[in-house]
DNA sequence: TATCATTTGTTCGTATGTATC
DNA sequence: CGATACATACGAACAAATGAT
């Protein structure tokens, strides 16, 4: 197999590392094999690198998983085009008279439906008062221009829910709306967000049809708060990187006197 | 093979799948495997399921790509702890007196490294105006609290630094110190970021010092524009969500008449 | 230190299934 | 139908890391 020099830098890389090398090199210089060119077949590797079929298999899936390739059954391995989201999800507020809208439009794609729910975790920290039980809504949003999906789910904690009783009476409400209910009880509200990205789980890459070469979502938790820094409402959002882009509006804050 | 009930619904998943499936499903259930127990080696899945051995390597390859399980060499492969992010980074801008500062407390591990370059493809876009030169200062950032790293790199094309000259004569200095020199120059400055994720490149992992059953990183662009919405400087810094949490303030914003 | 059993990692060879054209 | 291509599955051997003897 191929001792080139291109291996000085790692002498001990196992065959199936060194043909990746080689073959993810060769895609980069962007000669040989440019975006949505067909890589030499797995038996042409096979006999051109004098190696058995399966470290060449070995090879190839190192460059799916490397995000440069993509197989197709039947037909072959083509070097991936790089795809730039199609759509760019605002995750900002912009206030319309007495309203306050969300910066993007995606369109409710089904019907949302309401779950009563324990939180733990996660969802438990961002609310920071314990376990509780709460009002779950969950709902799957699509950019009508692009098809992009996303889930959104909102998450209502009980003793908001009893504070605030027109949260309970429609907590499938867009999360406009449960701002609007929110402010008109008299909060003054304020909002932070946080973004995670991990890998997809089989269920979440059915409900966001994300492609096969995509293989991370975004998560993000927005959460609603009063005043007094107390969470009112979590909002939870994923989306595939593969498709969409998140958008922030960096506002430079004064720290409030304390 | 096991024929057993579980696979009723995908009745023609490969064998290597199915095994998948079914120690998948055993993990969610969290009896028999908790997180960061030991699944049975591979040769006692062997054996236990009549599979041969590529097939079980396949299958507990599928569960890392899952994210549910990490195999370490010679000892064993074990059931993912869900790592919850050590350190958030805020992605705020505080104002202090006439200074904009970070919202976040991370510390230049190296000396910002410069170079001329030329850029194309999404910072390309994120300038909106054709390919250009540019000076470009890479760094090295670390959370002293935590350890935790990102890298950050800051983008001035050529045509700004000629007419703030002081940005060509120090283009390493901290981002804070360019919002300074951009607006101590008459410019009124804005500043939007997108969020991308994928999966790690080699020399990211090491850069970052990701562990081994991490394997997506974070990409954060903040674009600085002035009044006309013409980009005058990009950073593109990188973590990894598996140790970093991005944090944002949505500050509801009223769109200018025009 | 040296050896050994255990466990995952790498590589080979071969056969068959299935999608594409 | 046949040729080509990737996908699945089996079996075997050796390498390398780990932990205990």
């Amino acid at each position: 197999m191929p001792s080139d020099s291109t291996d000085a830098l790692q002498p001990h890389q196992p065959l199936y590392r060194q043909l990746a090398g080689i073959l993810a090199a060769a895609i980069a210089a962007g000669e040989e094999y440019p975006p949505g060119s067909r890589l030499p077949s797995e038996t042409e590797l096979e006999s051109r690198y004098n190696v058995s079929r399966s470290t060449v298999r070995q090879a190839v899936a190192e460059l799916r998983r490397m995000g440069l390739a993509v197989s197709k059954h039947g037909k072959g391995t083509f070097v991936r085009e790089q795809a730039t989201p199609v759509a760019t999800i605002k995750r900002t507020l912009i206030r319309r008279g007495k309203n306050l809208i969300m910066g993007h439009q995606l369109d409710e794609a089904e019907e949302a439906t309401v779950t009563r729910d324990h939180v733990s975790g996660d969802i438990e920290a961002l609310f920071a008062r314990g376990p509780i039980h709460t009002l779950t809504a969950d709902r799957l949003l699509t950019d009508p221009q692009t098809g992009v999906r996303a889930t959104h789910r909102t998450i209502i904690p009980f003793d908001v829910a009893d504070e605030v009783p027109a949260l309970a009476e429609q907590p499938a409400a867009s999360p406009t709306d449960l701002y609007g209910i929110l402010a008109e009880s008299g909060l003054t509200l304020t909002w932070w967000e946080t973004v995670d990205a991990r890998t997809a789980r089989p269920d979440e890459r059915a409900a966001l049809r994300m492609p096969d070469d995509a293989d991370t979502i975004l998560i993000t938790h927005r959460v609603t708060e009063d005043q007094n820094g107390r969470a009112l409402l979590v909002e939870e959002m994923r989306t595939s990187p593969a498709r969409v882009r998140l958008a922030y509006r960096i506002t430079p804050t004064t720290p409030k006197r304390g």
